[in-house]
DNA sequence: GTCTATATGCTGATAGAC
DNA sequence: GTCTATCAGCATATAGAC
């Protein structure tokens, strides 16, 4: 069934949606959701305004299938390994440093999100509240923990944030070295215990 | 010169204009900058469109003076006492937290300032750039040191990025206990020194 | 699958009456 | 100081031709 997408209409039509999730991306990325018209990404893809709505019948459904597929772009196993795991970390952080626009989108889908009414809002929620469970484990797995301690749920917490907070100060200011502070948050996290 | 504005039009005016602001923050908070229009925000102020354009002349106008009151209202001094200066992020935590409207702004304009072309960009950019070299040096005459080490700027990054970071993960879930994971952050900033 | 044409409504902003 | 009336522009969305 896969293999057959390859071929025929369908493959193509896939291929025109894939096409205008990169360009929608940028667009959004570059200047919010809000502030971008279907009629700007419709230009960017090449298409008319009614064209593009023959792939997604409306903003928000774009915007959906957007937020959807960096969700699957994202799945990662749970390492015992702390180096392993402190790797796959900063993989994920140069994959985000590289695909500026889609970081860009997302830091300002966030912002919006917030606000109960949004679209995807409870989309972010759930999101969130599993990345922190997800980190939770990886770190209490890392520190030799059967169960996550409260320590090691603060911490997930805190390394969610600041993972947020360094991009936001990377995309504001491009010279900013996120990578570096990354790096010296993660050894602080990893090595340091409040009972220490 | 001060003293007279507390009578006659011209403190009406101003009156009126803070009042303006007090409602705008709201709504764009709750909404986006992009997303709001000029007439709901006169609606809530119980303006005509054009009436409130009389007190700002345009949406820019009346971003920035947002923008600049909450810049004023944040201004603080030096300390060399870490538990005073511990105490004073606390509490500018807790202001946040409860002028939720505010943050909500914030959060919610940063991610649109992320754009070069967005009217307010370079003062994000300005003023992210100030509050890490504030930090750094706070952080600095706390750990008794002349000028900011390397690790005190670092730390200073990784602290404005938690307290933005966790901030999102509490407008996202009201629920989410911002004030313990800070608190946290900030003892594990203040304790652990790579070098140790 | 993509187009043109069009409907309807909201945007920021201006002009000018009161 | 506040209003109504109005503008041009752009938004989303639909209908229907090719």
């Amino acid at each position: 069934m896969t293999d057959s997408k390859l071929r025929g209409q369908y493959a193509k039509g896939e291929a025109r949606r894939e096409e205008i999730l990169d360009r929608a991306v940028e667009a959004f990325g570059k200047f919010g959701y809000h502030a971008t018209s279907m009629r700007e990404i419709a230009k960017v893809c090449g298409l008319s305004q009614a064209g593009l709505l023959h792939y997604y019948p409306n903003k928000e459904a774009l915007l959906l299938a957007l937020v959807d597929r960096r969700e699957q772009n994202q799945a990662h196993e749970i390492t015992k390994d702390i180096a392993l795991w402190v790797d796959g970390i900063l993989k994920q952080e140069a994959a985000n440093e590289k695909e500026k626009a889609l970081t860009q989108l997302w830091a300002n889908l966030v912002g919006e999100a917030t606000d109960p009414a949004f679209p995807a809002h409870s989309y972010f929620v759930k999101r969130y509240s599993r990345t922190r469970k997800d980190m939770a484990q990886q770190i209490a797995g890392i520190s030799g923990h059967q169960q996550p301690t409260e320590e090691d749920q603060v911490k997930a917490a805190i390394l969610v944030a600041l993972w947020d907070g360094l991009q936001t100060q990377w995309l504001l200011d491009p010279k900013f070295d996120m990578k570096r502070y990354f790096e010296y948050g993660l050894t602080m996290l990893t090595r340091y215990s409040q009972f220490k």
